[in-house]
DNA sequence: AGCATAATGACACCGAGTGTCAAATGAGAA
DNA sequence: TTCTCATTTGACACTCGGTGTCATTATGCT
């Protein structure tokens, strides 16, 4: 769906037929308000498209699924993901180099924040979504693991690759449920530290604490 | 409902009124054998039913959910993975016990290895399975958090046995999907294996290969 | 004006999951 | 045996997410 929007944005120039009458943005605004007001579960997509003012057939053409709202542009997203891995210094040890592209993937603009912790909130504590993320995961751990295997030379299929990428998914995960219920720290605070721990195999993990960093 | 299953099982002694008429494995052996020969989301729970001989409503008197079916008495089992921790002996290293019991909890009898085979590529490999598991792993991951956070004298909701407990679920995941594509490789090696590199920060991983051990 | 293109919404359909309730079944008591 | 009570069952109706189809509407181009 992400790709949808990206489809529907990149082709503006000359457009033909009938112009969209409103866009995954604008949905998202209206959906989240309902979320926010009555609970993602008891938000239907008939009250979603009746809130936007168009059909219920007329949603799923923005959106895959409910689910796909809370998303935003990941996809695009994981575009940059990829390239900043790319622009990586070769001689940077591999667990820096992942833990500092992580850290700047999250890195937001102070103004986003509040839309982006209702967003994470929405996405780890809501069962329906928390279910339906983990095919979001599976690109982004995709992405990690492409960059490993490459700079290990192997296959992005070997059990290295992945394992590295799905315990890098998972510290980022813990960091993000950190955040949500420590709202005072910094999200990139949290994720550096969850990341250095990862890349020391928790071997000093009992001196941490929270005022770390 | 692998919940419901156990207290089924554990009320058996004295009766009273109607018999049950089937049982989840049962369920659990018609339904497999219909995601074999039509593909998981090919099959409906009518099907099911109608094949069991009982009512679609019955069913879900058996099984919250189609998705749960792949289960078994994953609960259950969590019990004695709880169980194992508890035995670890105080002084064994951190890291070393959590292999350890994860190594042990999959395990396996040699004749439930098809079978438990055709379970995780349900799992790791049907989008609708892989998202519901997601569910299933916060359980799983709970009970890696308290061991952990009751070695370090920390609360389980602290960042690092959250951290700790999603990273070791990572690799159990990565080392599956390994076992997946190389059915000649024993499954408690590979994990074994992925454990080792996650409580090194992954710092020699380069040097493995589909040969160690 | 006329044509091609694109978005829309109405309609009908499927499948998962739930609430309700009467009927079936079995064990123990009278 | 018959009555009684507990428990399971299945029929029915309903909600909701999601999909296929198709006529309608809006727009740009010729």
């Amino acid at each position: 769906m992400a790709a949808k929007q990206s489809e529907r944005e990149r082709s503006a120039p000359k457009r033909r037929g009938r112009r969209p009458s409103t866009s995954p943005l604008q949905l998202e605004q209206v959906a989240f308000a309902l979320f926010e007001s009555k609970g993602f579960d008891a938000t239907t997509v008939d009250d979603i498209a009746a809130a936007a003012g168009i059909g219920r057939r007329t949603f799923f053409r923005y959106f895959d699924s409910k689910n796909d709202i809370v998303w935003g542009n990941f996809t695009e997203h994981l575009g940059y993901m990829r390239e900043w891995f790319a622009a990586r210094p070769p001689d940077q040890p591999l667990m820096d180099a992942v833990r500092t592209v992580v850290v700047d993937f999250n890195r937001l603009d102070p103004d986003q924040v509040p839309w982006h912790r209702r967003r994470m909130e929405l996405i780890l504590r809501v069962p329906a979504l928390q279910a339906h993320s983990t095919l979001r995961y599976a690109a982004w751990r995709q992405v990690v693991a492409e960059f490993v295997a490459r700079r290990l030379g192997v296959s992005v299929d070997d059990l290295v690759p992945q394992a590295l990428a799905y315990t890098v998914l998972g510290a980022a995960l813990a960091a993000y449920e950190h955040w949500l219920a420590n709202p005072q720290e910094e999200l990139t605070s949290i994720i550096d530290r969850t990341m250095r721990d990862l890349a020391n195999g928790f071997k000093s993990s009992h001196r941490y604490d929270s005022q770390r960093l």
